[in-house]
RNA sequence: GGGUAGGUACCGAAACGGUUAAACGGAGCAGACUGUAAAUCUGCCGGCGAUGCCUUUGGAGGUUCGAAUCCUCCCCUGCCCA
């Protein structure tokens, strides 16, 4: 029971209430009864980042000892769009798309859960059938005046930006959830709070036991400010390859270092203040442990020499993509380098190639391409590079 | 329904008849530097085989030699009144 709620408690915010936590772990222990632990995901982009992965990962603490987890794709909630941590209307989904990024996430998430001992439930399967009769008898629990009470609907509406009806009934249909689940704990990130809270406050109403709510911390993006989230682009995605992670691990700032070793490792407080002596070492543990948590030792020490390789020796990598090349790709047996560089897809446009040829960063064969117009003879084999991190092997069919 | 203020590039935000592909900030990209794809500094940041051409300031028309800027209608949002 101690030791159960011990690591329950770690890296959390907000146990609410926690007294009742207790109760629920000594009646769960009493009984040989686990508890229901839920924790809900808006379908909304089809990868899982490390962001979404600190209340995950909680989940696991949750599996190890013993309880049981219900993962809930909020795909009919997602079709509203939460309004949560963004100023601003999200769009709203079709559910063609839902369904699209539905495929995947069982198994992004089978990195961490255990998914055989996961319960996996759509809220489109009870909300999709709710009558307007009693989505009014749930709306009657809660006040305008409760409902702006959350932050971000609060600075919406102070600051004169919209805020729509649909938006308003999301936190109810959050709620509504947990009645139908029957949880007895709900986890999310911090920003969550108030749609955790109308969980119990539905469950209570509707004569059930209210679920005890945990809050985890949020985490920021590699900018190192703003939270990781798709819509800032500056998140780090567990499907994305062990390189890019890795890359982006070492990306961040130094501060928040420590952040990532207590949320997204299991390297004890020992370990982690004896790697923070030394930055750089520390922030190579750190990207390597992460990567290796979701790929294996061996593409993580991959990563890592990829790494130095090509930043810290600055040197061509071993492994690139490769582009071949057709007879039909030249005229008069030459090519003109933006074409190439266009097919190549290092570049966007060829506006875009031209400024990167004009700024001295394309490079073949190590040899610096400062005219646009160059016409290349075509060789066997050749390394394209664009700045220091686009490269891609070009081979002539 | 009435009144009123607005809708500008990925985001925020100037310009309110012409020297404007549209100031500035953030994001992004590139370079220098660095232990680092951090910080800082510098450059770029609509498209086009390009010293020119094409498409852009909610949408559709119109006025004008010339429109993001003026007019008409429509769509969307805030606020006030009902």
């Amino acid at each position: 029971m101690e030791r159960q709620l011990r690591i329950i408690q770690k890296n959390t915010v907000e146990i609410l209430p926690e007294k009742e936590l207790i109760k629920k772990l000594e009646s769960s222990l009493k009984e040989k009864k686990p508890l229901r632990v839920k924790y809900g995901i808006d379908p909304t982009g089809a990868e899982i980042h490390l962001g979404h992965t600190v209340p995950i990962r909680k989940l696991k603490d949750f599996q190890n000892l013993g309880h049981k987890i219900i993962f809930l794709v909020g795909d009919f909630t997602a079709t509203i769009g939460d309004p949560t941590g963004r100023n601003e209307t999200r769009p709203i989904l079709s559910q063609k798309q839902i369904e699209g990024n539905l495929l995947g996430y069982q198994e992004q998430i089978g990195k961490i859960l255990d998914l055989k001992k996961t319960e996996f439930r759509h809220n489109s399967e009870w909300l999709a059938k709710l009558k307007l009769e009693e989505l009014l008898r749930l709306a009657s629990n809660f006040t305008i005046a409760r409902i702006l009470e959350r932050d971000d609907f609060f600075l919406r509406y102070k600051s004169g930006k919209p805020i729509f009806m649909q938006e308003f009934l999301y936190p109810l249909m959050q709620g509504y959830d947990s009645v139908i689940l029957n949880s007895d704990i709900e986890v999310g990130a911090t920003e969550q709070k108030f749609n955790l809270l109308a969980g119990r406050t539905l469950q209570e109403a509707l004569g059930k036991e209210p679920q005890v709510i945990i809050t985890m911390p949020i985490l920021e993006g590699t900018d190192g400010i703003r939270k990781m989230s798709k819509s800032f682009h500056n998140y780090i995605g567990i499907n994305e390859k062990p390189e890019e992670i890795y890359g982006k691990l070492m990306s961040i700032p130094d501060s928040l270092m420590e952040k990532y070793f207590h949320l997204l490792t299991e390297l004890s407080e020992i370990e982690i203040s004896e790697f923070l002596k030394i930055p750089l070492l520390a922030k190579k543990r750190l990207a390597h442990s992460i990567v290796k948590s979701y790929y294996g030792k061996e593409r993580a020490e991959r990563a890592e020499k990829h790494f130095e390789t090509i930043f810290q020796k600055r040197k061509v990598p071993e492994e690139m993509p490769v582009l071949k090349l057709k007879k039909s790709d030249f005229k008069e047996g030459k090519i003109w380098i933006i074409k190439l560089l266009s097919l190549s897809e290092l570049v966007t446009s060829h506006s875009d190639a031209r400024r990167l040829i004009l700024q001295k960063t394309v490079s073949l064969n190590g040899e610096i391409i400062t005219n646009p117009d160059l016409e290349i003879e075509p060789k066997e084999e050749a390394i394209l590079k664009v700045g220091k991190r686009r490269f891609i092997k070009i081979k002539v069919k």
